[in-house]
This record gives C-alpha cells, structure tokens and sequence, in this order.
DNA sequence: GACCCTCTATCAGAAAAATTAATATCGGAA
DNA sequence: TTCCGATATTAATTTTTCTGATAGAGGGTC
C-alpha cells in the first residue's frame, strides 16, 4: 500500500512547495505526483498538504510528517550506500562552486582529487549561489559551497571556511600590499559591486553604512573575472573574499589589504539534500576542497605577517 | 526502483529465515518473495542471503542492511500512527498471554481497559510461550506476554513484571500458608512439571538441581488448569508463578508458600514485532496489564506480612 | 466583474510492474 | 542414487503506475 514513491513524492512537494516543481525534480508529470499525494493522505486518513491555488501549504500533520520521511529516505540512503558504494572511490561527483571558488582553490584542489580517486567521473558546476542552491535541491548536485545563510527547506548545512574579506584594488594604488586597512579613514571609494540578487551585495553594503564607509561611485557588475579585470585596469575598488585572491599575493597585478576595523569574515558552506547522503567520493572531494582552502588562507596569513 | 514491499520481504525473509516463511507471513508467494529478493541484491549490487538449500543464512551485509531495514519500518511505523491513530482508542487489539496470566489477571486488566476503551475489538489469545512467540513474529499479534529470554530475530523486549515462584499444595499440606519455604529441608516432592518444550520446565530442574531439592517423583502434565486442579485433589504439589494464585490467597482451596533461601524469580517480558509500534491501545492495555499485576503482587506481599 | 494565468484534480488509455501458478533446479539426507 | 524440502525461473495474468488531455479552482489585473 504504501510506496517509498509516495514517500518521495511528497517530500519533493514538500520542499519544492508546488506539485509542477516536485514532478519536474521527480521526473515525472504532475498527474502522477498528484495521485501519489492523494493516496498517501487517503490511506494516512489525514490531509498533509493544503492546496491553495498558489502552491501548496504543509498542515500540521504534513510538517512532522515530512520530518519522518526525510530521515528514513536519508537512512535507507546511508544504509544502501553502505553496501553497494563501500568506500569504492567510483561513480560520478557532481559539484556545484561559486566564482570565488573557482578562481583559486578548485585546481589544486581537482590535481589532488585526481592524483586520489582517478576513475571518478567529476562535473563542477559553476554559478551563483541561489542556482546553486536550487540544483543542490533538485538533486542534480551532490552539494554545493555557497555563503552562509539562514537554512533552505530540505537542505542540511556545515560550515566549510570562515575567511577574511580584502580590498582589491590595481597594484600600487593603495599602498602597502597585505597589510590591514581602515575603510573609513581613506578616500571615498569607486566600487565595484554585484547585484543585489547576491548575498555578497547585501553584506558589503550593511558593512559600509554601519561601519562610516564614504562611497563616491557604485557599480554594479555581475561577473566575477569581470570585476577583477576591470579593477586590474582601471582606479576603481572591489571587497572580495580573500580565498580568491591566493594567486595574487604576489602583489604583482593587484594591491589586496584585508578589512580591518572591523575585519569582515565570510562564511561559507556546504549543502547537500537531507534525504541524500554523500557518497565516498564526493564527501573526499569535499574534505580536500576544505583542506586546500584552508592552505591558502594558512599561506596567505604568513605572508601578511612578513608584510 | 526500490520499494517498501522489497524491504519487508528482505525483513520477513531474515526473521523467518526461509523465503516460504516469508511469504506466508507477508500474504504472498514464494515466487513473489524470491522476486523481491533478487532485485533488491540487484539493485544494491551486493548478495544479501546465502540460499542453503536448508533454508537462507544471511551475509555480512544482510546483517548490517537488516538491521537499518527494521529501523526504518519502525520510523516509517511510527510516523505514520502519529498521523493516523493520532491517540484514537479505537482499532482492533490481538494479544498472546500464557495461561500464568490468563488465570488471574487477565479478568480485571479487561474489566479495567473495557471502562476505558469500549469501542476497541479485543482478542485474546492463549497459548505457551513458542506459539506466542511465533504469532508476534508473523505480525499476527500485536504483543504477547512470555517468560523472559535471550531474544528472537525481529522482536524487542521490555520487561514487563518480576514475580516470585510458589509451591502450591492442596489446602492443609504444607503448613503455614503464604510463608517462605526452603524445599531442601522438605521430604522428597511428588511435583508436576509441564513438558521439556516449556521455558519453566528448565527453570524448575534447574533451581531444584542447583540447591539440592529431593524429587521422589515427577508428573509431566502440559496443562496449567489440569495441573491445579490435580493438585487441588491430590497429594502432588506444583511450582507456579505466584501471579496466577492471587485468587487463592484465602487459602481455601491450596496451600501457598512463596521459595525461599533461595527465593526464586521469574521475569515476564512483552514482546513485540521491532518493525511495528504499539497502536495506542495496545499500549494502554499492556500499561493496565503491568498495573493490574503489580497490585496483584503488592496485595500479595501485604497478606504475607500478615500471615 | 470579466479575463487571464498558474496551479491542482480527474479521467481513461497505455505502459510498466507485481503477482501468480506451474515447473525447473539445487542441495542435503537417507 | 533417490527423495525431500527448499529456492529459481518463466510466461501469462492482474494490478498498479504513468501519461496526456482536460476540467476546475484561486489569485491577480485591468
């Protein structure tokens, strides 16, 4: 009578908040996810979800409900992996990074992964953190890292990286190279921002006008290696994670000086899907993405002592 | 691709230790089982039963995927009588007693959970412990009420009561009525004992054997209520659980005398399917039932002190 | 309020999966 | 070897699931 294909089905729904979205993540159509959810409530003798026209609505019953489920799919997860992947490094990982990943930590780390795990099909995605974040739901990535944030239904977090927050400007152009700096205390800045569907924009902002920071000219500009060329070549300024900026230290193209007064760390995290567990490879790929990041923030702090 | 109908068919084929077994269990066919069985390995890529011809043993991994198995109906179980039984006293309740408690206890346990739960369909089964055992087991009951022991496949154990052994006599032939007595200081016992396949036979030999108890001669009778009604005319006496004597206390049918230096105990457990969760008025009953008892032995031990 | 847009429910036919009964096969015991 | 008790296999059948089309319900907009 009861399927794990209900089971399933209404977690989608659940998460997806909408019966479309839940069949397109299942594969499957909206009839059929509509059918599951009706027998589920029939033979449960309960509504979970209240239909209203706009999406659906979890009653009582449905919240813990789904809470259930999700942990036995996750456990049924843990348990089949457990058998069938046995530490076989094999399969495909699928991974999703943000720009400020990209840039930097993920050759070294990927040379390292490779070195390891070599018959691993590896697809890293690259976007923005609400893409990502949507993939990682529908299942089409095993995790993602993206900025920290307040929880996404269906999704589990664990912090990665905490890292400090640098401006980034063309060499010579805020003098000395590493070494902290007062945003307050300096010219009103030319900057460079990201649109506000990013969760950096919201952070820079909050930190310049609760912080006194002077700003002559924004712009808004939404492309990463964009953002870099044009600061290479041009007065103006970027805020950006310091985990970018590894191969740069050198001071040859840019001058880069971490916030201070207050410094600004950022947070970064990992999710993956509740009801998944990683696989072997992926949760490797993971802890070498972790361990190379926090190599370069290691280097990156010794040269600032030497600065 | 995986399915709940697999999973309890792996799980009734590990308990029952036979794919025939399990299909009766499970209201199936042996052909269906196998089926289940083999896309289950299928699917996991890794052999879960070893076939014996005798029979199925599982592998390592039958083990360990079992016990995630019976974990997950448990949780799937649970949730779903959160939901649907939602603290509703109604349904229908199977229970399995041995004659030990169908005896005294049994009456009141009724009288009181009627009073609470008219509308619930009770049913009552009889029988000693193998027979309990294998009917919980099937799911046929939702718990029954056995002499502790050292675990079966597929059930959990709760301790539901401690009582003390008796000898019981017919009236005036063993003196002080409700008074320890020591059976090594006794002449050698005319005693009826019920079959080798009876978990009280062991413990009767047992305790007899280890404190140097004389036995003149031994009656073999499968039958509680044949068993006291021989002793109520005869000569011959018997070692019973004091539980089942609680309406014979006044001493005017038998002689009671609880075993002494030393006094022997017998544990009583509830037994129950691990893949299932009591309905809430099973519950209730088994709660009422542990009561009931209880007083039964506190009343017990107050007309002891008196005696 | 009429209209439109988006979402869910329902239905009947098509496809897929589970189930069965019959039979083959295997392994151990006498 | 032969038999017995067990599981595996197979093909036909039954049941369930899935789909595609369509109907209906609820908000937003003009």
């Amino acid at each position: 009578m009861r399927s794990l294909k209900q089971i399933r089905s209404f977690v989608a729904v659940f998460e997806e908040g909408s019966f479309t979205a839940a069949a397109q993540r299942e594969g499957a159509t909206q009839s059929g996810i509509s059918q599951h959810i009706r027998h589920l409530e029939e033979s449960l003798g309960a509504e979970l979800l209240v239909r209203d026209g706009r999406g659906v609505i979890p009653t009582a019953h449905g919240e813990r409900y789904y809470g259930e489920c999700v942990a036995i799919l996750r456990r049924l997860d843990l348990a089949e992996a457990e058998i069938s992947r046995a530490s076989a490094l094999g399969g495909e990982v699928r991974i999703g990074l943000m720009p400020t990943f990209t840039r930097a930590v993920l050759a070294p780390t990927l040379d390292r992964f490779i070195a390891v795990a070599p018959t691993v099909d590896m697809r890293v995605t690259e976007a923005y953190s609400g893409v990502l974040t949507d993939l990682v739901r529908k299942g089409e990535l095993d995790f993602a890292v993206v900025p920290g944030f307040q929880g996404a239904v269906g999704l589990s977090t664990t912090l990665l990286i905490r890292d400090r927050e640098m401006l980034v400007a063309s060499k010579n152009r805020l003098g000395q190279h590493l070494t902290p700096i007062c945003l307050k205390e300096m010219d009103p800045l030319k900057i460079v921002v990201p649109g506000p569907q990013n969760t950096r924009r919201r952070t820079i902002e909050t930190y310049c006008a609760s912080h006194g920071v002077a700003i002559e000219r924004r712009l808004q500009l939404d492309a990463m290696m964009g953002t870099l060329d044009f600061v290479a070549s041009s007065e103006w300024v970027a805020i950006l994670p310091g985990v970018m900026m590894v191969n740069d230290l050198d001071g040859a193209r840019f001058d880069i000086r971490p916030l201070d007064q207050p410094a600004l760390y950022s947070d970064f995290v990992l999710i993956e899907p509740t009801r998944r567990v990683l696989s072997p490879a992926a949760a490797l790929f993971a802890s070498l993405l972790r361990e190379t990041t926090e190599q370069t923030i290691t280097v990156r702090q010794a040269r600032m002592r030497d600065a």
